[in-house]
DNA sequence: GAGCACTGC
């Protein structure tokens, strides 16, 4: 046992300790939330002394000197609540070239963070949010006419970028947080390039000024990939953090668990008891047992010890417990990266990072999703670190060694490398790009990896070939990128209009497109409950016909005012919250399918032309069933291999021919959300 | 027999 060098550094030399502040070479990947803002002052003399405040004028003269400009602001700068309105203030809402009164937009990867700095700006100018400043994101649009200054996320500016490539209602596009490289915020710089470089052609210069925010060490790809974009870098106001590192490499990998606990444990000595505990682990299985195991040793040893879990999929009851105050327990925390930026806890003054995380990777070549345990970076090393306190002075223990930190990559991989490149290349078509060649990445994915992505557009014909030179969406690929789906999920529209059950495919796609309904509360009761809540909405042709009878359950549910919805959802193992978005979804893309008057027709309660639809609209996502694997095997790719999903309703039930929604891999690969279908149906592929 | 986190036209 490794742990005891970690022991506040009386171990000598076998502790090594190190400030994670100041100018370091990482800053901290900023995300508010309204909580954050409680206590900090709103007073005239706090807003003027923000180090922004105090460089404006250089600020903004960079800003009207250069079409695009870098900024660099580290954490406590101000530079996301003071930027823009330092320009708004100096009149850049104005076309430069014409002078008419167009918007400045700010682009957020997190809505919680759009909101809370249109609150927070709205509350700086005494106006009301929605007025002057506003903020807009899925689902909400609190801006007006008057609205110069809109806070909204990037995916947001993306979509208004696909019909209006120009972005003709905005003088000026700020791009926060670009250093985390999301998806969106990737795909929105490469559009922005391309509008700059079509603006030095037709002679319109200065219509729209761009101003990119990032941390420091990301910069210098931005400005390259501007054409050598002026940087300007502010100071930040950041707090100490004590950053303790294992004296040895950590090679027990299936360890993590119990070194965090007793990491806890350890510390639970010489902390004084209000000082809480947040502990950083790659996924709900390592949480829930590391959650268990401190239950178990804190009333072994008497000890004041209080652990809770966080993720996401957690029901909204569980995660609220976390704020409850324990005025004689310590509180610790075990959550998977939602704490990192979107979930802000008070009291948190010591922090223990695993240095994993769970992530997404693309399987280019089998067209599914990867769920991988890795390293996390340095830049995620230092939020993590970053949480343990925002005005006091707190602790990170890490559970590695500080080589094994030097070894960790500087930043996360971008998103883009890891991801199902289809809507994003169809996003660039649809702007009117012909050619992949052309397109410039901030990091490029391989060419094996776009050629696979173009492959499965024309598989489904999404794209049509130009007659002269390179590519273009064809009719359908036109409608499908008008909807917030992946492209190839979205062809189950037409093929169930024509089979005259468009209305259960709209229901179907809102549950595909969005995170799933089952809580995933911690512990065997729970797990029995979830299982039997899927039990009873279990169908005989498949977990799409399973989504038909919760949406059902839940429309009938949400008629009868009487009824605690709430409770009876809960009482049925579903997430009250997730399946208010699956509505709200499915209200979205019904009005999209109205605007294109697709014929609107239920099947009612015989589900046959609904998988036929299925079938018709995923052909290749035909498996059949192997008895001498007790598997599956993909019909047109009869190598590949997988199980159906231990949540699904068709599970240990060995149909067939099933056809599923998607394919992921975790522990084995998975087919997940299947539809029992008939292979006479499907005569092509042998 | 099992579930990283975000985001949207």
């Amino acid at each position: 046992m490794r742990l005891e060098v970690m022991n506040g550094g009386k171990a000598g030399n076998s502790v090594t300790t190190a400030s994670a502040s100041n100018s370091s070479n990482i800053s901290k990947l900023n995300g508010f939330n309204n909580k954050q803002f409680d206590g900090i002052k709103l007073d005239k003399d706090f807003i003027a002394n923000l180090p922004v405040r105090l460089v404006e004028d250089e600020v903004l003269k960079v800003i009207k000197e250069n079409e695009v400009c870098i900024i660099i602001g580290e954490t406590g700068s101000g530079k996301s609540t003071q930027i823009p309105q330092i320009c708004l203030d100096a009149g850049l809402h104005k076309c430069p070239t014409t002078g008419v009164e167009k918007k400045i937009i700010v682009t957020q990867p997190r809505r919680i963070a759009a909101s809370a700095l249109a609150k927070r700006v709205a509350s700086e100018r005494n106006v009301k949010t929605g007025t002057e400043v506003g903020f807009k994101f899925r689902f909400e649009n609190v801006t007006s006419n008057e609205t110069k200054l809109i806070y909204a996320t990037d995916g947001i500016l993306l979509a208004d970028a696909m019909k209006d490539p120009f972005l003709t209602d905005y003088s000026m596009v700020i791009i926060d947080e670009a250093h985390e490289r999301g998806l969106s915020s990737d795909t929105l710089l490469m559009i922005l390039k391309i509008l700059n470089r079509k603006k030095e052609k037709i002679g319109n210069e200065l219509s729209l000024r761009i101003v990119i925010m990032s941390a420091t060490v990301e910069a210098e790809k931005f400005s390259k990939f501007f054409n050598n974009a002026k940087i300007f870098a502010i100071e930040g106001r950041t707090y100490e953090t004590k950053l303790f590192y294992l004296s040895r490499p950590n090679l027990q990998e299936g360890n993590m668990v119990s070194m965090c606990v007793d990491c806890v444990l350890q510390l639970d000595k010489e902390e004084p008891v209000e000082h809480d505990f947040l502990v950083f682990l790659p996924g709900f299985e390592e949480i829930n047992s590391a959650v268990k195991l401190t239950a178990q040793r804190s009333k072994e040893k008497g000890l004041t010890l209080i652990a809770f879990p966080l993720y996401a999929s957690l029901s909204l009851a569980r995660q609220a417990q976390i704020y409850q105050k324990q005025s004689k327990l310590r509180k610790v925390i075990y959550a998977t990266n939602i704490a990192e930026t979107s979930i802000t806890i008070p009291g948190i003054r010591v922090v223990i990072d695993s240095g994993k995380v769970r992530q997404k990777e693309f399987v280019h070549d089998l067209k599914y999703d990867k769920l991988v345990t890795v390293n996390v970076s340095q830049a995620q090393a230092m939020q993590r670190a970053g949480r343990a306190g925002r005005e006091n002075a707190g602790k990170c223990y890490r559970l590695y060694s500080l080589e094994e930190y030097n070894k960790m990559l500087k930043m996360p991989v971008p998103e883009v490398l890891r991801s199902n490149l289809t809507s994003v290349i169809l996003t660039f078509l649809k702007i009117g790009m012909k050619q992949t060649k052309s397109m410039s990445w901030l990091d490029s994915p391989s060419k094996d990896k776009i050629m696979a992505a173009m492959r499965q557009l024309k598989e489904y014909d999404l794209i049509t070939k130009l007659p002269d030179k390179g590519y273009a969406c064809s009719e359908r690929g036109n409608i499908v990128s008008e909807f917030p789906i992946d492209p190839v999920l979205c062809l189950l529209l037409f093929k169930a209009e024509k089979n005259r059950c468009l209305v259960e495919a709209i229901t179907i796609l809102a549950f595909l497109s969005s995170d799933p309904v089952f809580t995933n509360d911690s512990g065997d009761l729970e797990d029995k409950k979830a299982d039997e809540a899927r039990r009873k909405f279990s169908c005989n042709e498949g977990d799409l016909a399973r989504m038909l009878s919760i949406y059902s359950f839940y429309k009938s549910f949400k008629k009868n005012k009487n009824t605690s919805l709430k409770g009876d959802l809960h009482r049925y193992g579903l997430n009250e919250v997730r399946l208010g978005t699956v509505f709200k979804v499915r209200k979205q893309i019904n009005t999209l399918c109205l605007n294109l008057q697709l014929k609107m027709e239920s099947c009612g309660q015989d589900l046959l032309p609904l998988r036929k639809s299925v079938a018709e609209a995923w052909p290749y996502n035909l498996c059949l069933f192997d008895p001498e694997i007790n598997g599956y095997r993909l019909a047109s790719d009869k190598k590949t291999i997988c199980k159906v999903h231990p949540t699904s309703c068709l599970a240990g039930v060995r149909a067939h021919a099933i056809v599923f929604s998607s394919m992921m891999e975790t522990t084995e690969r998975y087919a997940k959300d299947v539809t029992l279908v008939d292979p006479s149906w499907f005569k092509h592929i042998s």
